[in-house]
DNA sequence: CTCGATTAAGTCGTGCGCAACTTATTGGCC
DNA sequence: GGCCAATAAGTTGCGCACGACTTAATCGAG
């Protein structure tokens, strides 16, 4: 078990193993798809309630925080391709969820505009992020540890 | 930057934000979300040199570790199902790094056994966690710590 | 021994995620 | 102005992930 003390404290005096291991439990990538999947499946009974999978939550965080974006600054926001996006907001958009239109400016942009039932779905969301705090279990240093170092893996990774 | 003594330097003030934002910033799910598929992207390259998948990686992984093996044994390994496994599995047998044959003594049971070549495989892909362990730039304590907290994440996540 | 419940593996449908590609528009250089 | 590179969005193909379901074998209570 890991100390409250947002990592401060010695954890365990597990055999960490030789570089370069090719056992499934010393690696890093394992427990991080292995975390990411259950923390994504814990949130499937509640995004049902909302009609969302997960990717699409996402979506509608960035559009609750900023409507009126374009395909391309939400796949910045996100990291994804337009190739997985614009699938995913047509179904939005066919669940009344939001809008598609091309910028008058560019017209090659389109912009995502929330409609009224999007945006009143926040109001129904805003329990998701406790709900999932609380299922989460880590105290609150733990938690900004924990995206602290997942921001900085992200990073190393992701350069050139 | 995130300290390497287990957290001995302060790392930002960053004013953490109120418990069940909506913000995307602000969700640890997020970070893991990312960091994962941005992980997955920097095993591609290699990946595809061995001609498989990072799923199909993670179960080379095991098999490496333990052969003949059965579906319902890998699954509880990967935490996986058999709807994931088995076309997967079919894959890779096809590639001609598996066989599958059921098991004489419980004919509902499927053994995976390794191949001359999928055994083979594991020495052209000993660099590969080496490689990657680089390109996380992560100290050894940081990783380790990254591996507990994913590993305590997922537990309590996935408490019934 | 029997028969209903359990278990193992697999199929099917849906929605990502991404590489490779296409289409349409815009910008820049002369 | 004309043309070509760059850019935005979208399409296609493939491989996961997973829920819901199917098939087949085994288990176990009576």
């Amino acid at each position: 078990m890991i100390s409250a003390e947002a990592g401060s404290r010695r954890v365990d005096p597990a055999p960490e193993p030789a570089e370069g291991s090719l056992l499934l439990d010393d690696q890093l990538c394992f427990a991080l798809y292995a975390a990411s999947r259950a923390v994504t499946a814990r949130y499937r009974p509640l995004l049902d309630e909302l009609g969302l999978t997960y990717p699409q939550y996402l979506v509608m965080l960035v559009l609750w925080e900023q409507d009126a974006i374009s395909v391309r600054e939400l796949g910045a926001a996100l990291q994804l391709e337009s190739s997985t996006l614009s699938p995913l907001l047509k179904r939005l958009e066919a669940n009344g969820l939001l809008h598609r239109e091309r910028r008058a400016d560019d017209e090659r942009s389109v912009a995502i505009r929330l409609s009224e039932e999007g945006a009143r779905l926040r109001d129904r969301a805003a329990t998701v992020p406790v709900s999932i705090g609380d299922a989460m279990g880590l105290t609150p240093e733990q938690d900004a540890l924990t995206k602290q170092l997942l921001r900085l893996l992200t990073a190393n990774v992701s350069a050139d």
